[in-house]
DNA sequence: AATATATAAAGAAAAATATCTTTATATAAA
DNA sequence: TTTATATAAAGATATTTTTCTTTATATATT
């Protein structure tokens, strides 16, 4: 089960693990700066964020971050510089596939803009569907993505079809040029080496809850 | 010799990468049964989902399945024992809160029954949701919470409320006798220890798709 | 200015996880 | 029945990730 992991750069490779907490720092990181505060510890972090201060360290370090003794970090020059590491201050300009629910979700869901993504277009084919819009994206027929990607040069797909129009789906936004694709369904993907596909099974999660829970009860 | 591990939950820590590869394994598996075959094995589960077969063997036998050589697992039995070791085929009752897009996405998804969590009533405070219904999920207003979940034994909540929302939410949940929270909002939860919390934040695994597209690109 | 101290940074150790190797065995083939 | 072989199971090794330890240094305190 690996998929992105696989991606080799020059650069000495980056744990997954770290990588998904930075956003969580950033998250963070992102109230200090409005409470005012100018520098930030990793102590400080870790007791707010009941994680290890060495751990956090050792995560902001792929950054290049540089942080000064007694002092600690610099708020905003932090905030920056994981943004960039992760590439959430490039304007990162997508199309969302399946406007059903959870593709409504995510597009009413502003926070996505934080993370550099901007959701040009969203489609769909219930023709009930098409020209309406949700969080200021409209819906557009499905048979548009092709030509509207091709020329638009969108490279980055957020797919939230039902599970049964996934597959089929994936390869039309493949065919339109789309190189990394965010698969919030549950389905396993089958598609050319060269794309990038980031899963996102809600599904995992569950399983650790009800495990924990049950475990919990017995 | 190590057996019986299903059964006694003091047994032996498993890693929380197996349980979230289990049900991935479960739709499989799924599959295959549909398919109409009788048995499965580890290589052949491997080759078809990318995976190592013996990362797989290793997974199934936290469940104490036992396989046979030449022929693999039986995929019922397999499956039957999956479902009983993550607890999917208990009838796990839940609400949800927060009856937005996101939560209408939850309930109008069916696959979660697949995984024996069962959606009884959702909330929410806007009063032109309440009645309505997604999923044959009724919306209830949000001050009914206390008095039902105690009144039918609840103990899982699914947390999809706007983030500002989302801590107070959270902490009614706890008073309605909730002990096991699927955090679906990008809030760190501050709850009292007892409280199980599975945080699913779609968000880190945009930051990994970001990252892997732009080093592609670099 | 000198000293003490909190904290970043680097390195080492430990823990967790994944992969590889060997062994045992059930089934198929001869 | 006998032998060959594919595969589960167990064990060993390797890798990855986290945590612990040490060191260096910038700032605060005296």
């Amino acid at each position: 089960m690996k998929n992105s992991e696989s991606q080799n750069n020059k650069a000495q490779r980056v744990s997954p693990q770290t990588i998904k907490r930075l956003p969580a720092y950033l998250m963070y990181l992102q109230k200090v700066a409005q409470k005012g505060d100018l520098s930030i510890s990793a102590p400080r972090m870790g007791a707010d964020l009941e994680a290890d201060p060495t751990q956090i360290v050792k995560d902001l370090s792929v950054t290049g971050i540089k942080g000064k003794p007694r002092v600690g970090y610099n708020v905003t020059e932090l905030i920056h510089t994981i943004e960039n590491y992760l590439g959430f201050n490039k304007n990162n300009e997508a199309f969302l596939i399946g406007a059903g629910k959870l593709g409504q979700a995510i597009l009413s869901y502003h926070e996505l803009q934080g993370f550099g993504i901007r959701i040009l277009a969203a489609f769909d084919i219930d023709e009930s569907k098409i020209n309406q819009s949700y969080g200021n994206v409209k819906i557009l027929h499905f048979k548009k993505l092709g030509e509207l990607a091709n020329r638009l040069g969108i490279s980055i797909g957020i797919l939230t079809t039902p599970s049964d129009k996934a597959q089929e789906a994936a390869e039309a936004m493949v065919k339109s040029g789309i190189k990394a694709i965010w698969n919030m369904t549950s389905v396993r993907l089958e598609l050319p080496k060269h794309v990038i596909v980031q899963n996102t099974s809600m599904y995992a999660d569950v399983a650790i809850l009800l495990k924990d829970y049950n475990d919990s009860e017995a």
